[in-house]
DNA sequence: CCCCCCATGTAACATGTTACATGATTGA
DNA sequence: TCAATCATGTAACATGTTACATGGGGGG
């Protein structure tokens, strides 16, 4: 085995639900057909070749079930190569490109941290996406002060959409924040 | 030319640059790579087989400017079928699909269709939108009501996460219908 | 003179999409 | 027995990514 990572969130987000609990490769298309969970492809010509390749690279390891059948089911569970490689994604320092070009791969990034870091490192995530926020809103928010008058409000109205939506987040950040708090008296699994 | 129609939202986003104003694609690659405008690629590899089909598909016409230099700039301007094709992808019907899954098309369809369509089709896009938030939110909340309140937090941080989204997108269609609104004294254009 | 920006493009490669193929099991 | 659902997979194809190639012009 090679011991290569994965190299898009399709593959992280194949590894962190059968990390959470092993899964065939139905099960896996079933979650991202039904749950709001990743809007990912759930087509067997994209999770197949995924679960083959983190069955390469060592992240998973397949255990043929029913032996009864022609067909045989592969149930696939994480080796520690892929909770290192689980922890190591969801552990990396976030960018403000992040944000930008790839929002829906950092919710991924959050919601699969649970099982594999602990809650220093999801603080730190949020903390990071606060920093990041708050840099970012005033931005977009210059943008849209320059934007010309005159004309259809349609390209003005989407900018204000995309700074809403940021502005959302940013409130959840610092729900999400207080629910980890260090120092509460009242902690966590209360 | 064989009158495709674009497969993807990268050429949409390109035609309805292009229709704005005439641009290269250097220009369109600034355009991605400087504004909040489309989280799209911006990679030359991307970008110029993408203006070619457009091209090929007679959807846009590319003229060379400065005939001095060898290397020459084109300078691509939308057609008639361009515009045509533009027009019937913003005015398609929402699904709740393209919500789930290509919620950044969506606005980019809202974006580009202030120039090609008139004030009754946004109506209707926002009206649409307005249907498949109040049928998706409450569906996204017993979905989280449901999920085990053991564990990490992350998991249901996440979707509620999404609900927030969804609820600021909410907001953002109901004050957009109002200015919108067909009936109002005060009109568009003041 | 060298480096950076303008400007267009190609080639190799990985990934994802769509459509199809295969076969077992379960309920009407 | 027939249809639907479980379950895995492949093949052809389009797209996008990364890295490279090419070349002109301007500023220090």
């Amino acid at each position: 085995m090679k011991k290569e990572k994965p190299t898009t969130s399709l593959g992280y987000a194949l590894l962190g639900l059968i990390h959470l609990q092993p899964r065939s490769g139905y099960d896996l298309r079933k979650v991202f057909e039904t749950t709001p969970m990743g809007h990912y492809s759930s087509s067997p010509g994209a999770i197949y070749p995924a679960l083959k390749r983190l069955e390469e690279a060592g992240l998973i390891r397949g255990k043929v079930a029913g032996r009864k059948s022609m067909r045989p089911k592969r149930i696939y569970s994480s080796s520690p190569e892929g909770v290192k490689a689980l922890r190591e994604w969801v552990s990396q320092p976030l960018t403000m490109d992040d944000f930008v070009h790839r929002d829906d791969e950092l919710m991924l990034r959050f919601a699969l941290m649970g099982s594999v870091v602990d809650d220093a490192v999801t603080r730190q995530f949020l903390e990071q996406m606060l920093e990041i926020l708050d840099a970012y809103i005033p931005e977009l928010r210059q943008i849209l002060a320059e934007m010309p008058e005159a004309g259809p409000p349609h390209g003005r109205l989407a900018l204000s959409s995309g700074i809403e939506m940021y502005m959302a987040r940013r409130r959840w950040v610092r729900k999400a924040l207080a629910e980890f708090a260090p120092d509460e008296t009242k902690r966590r699994k209360e």
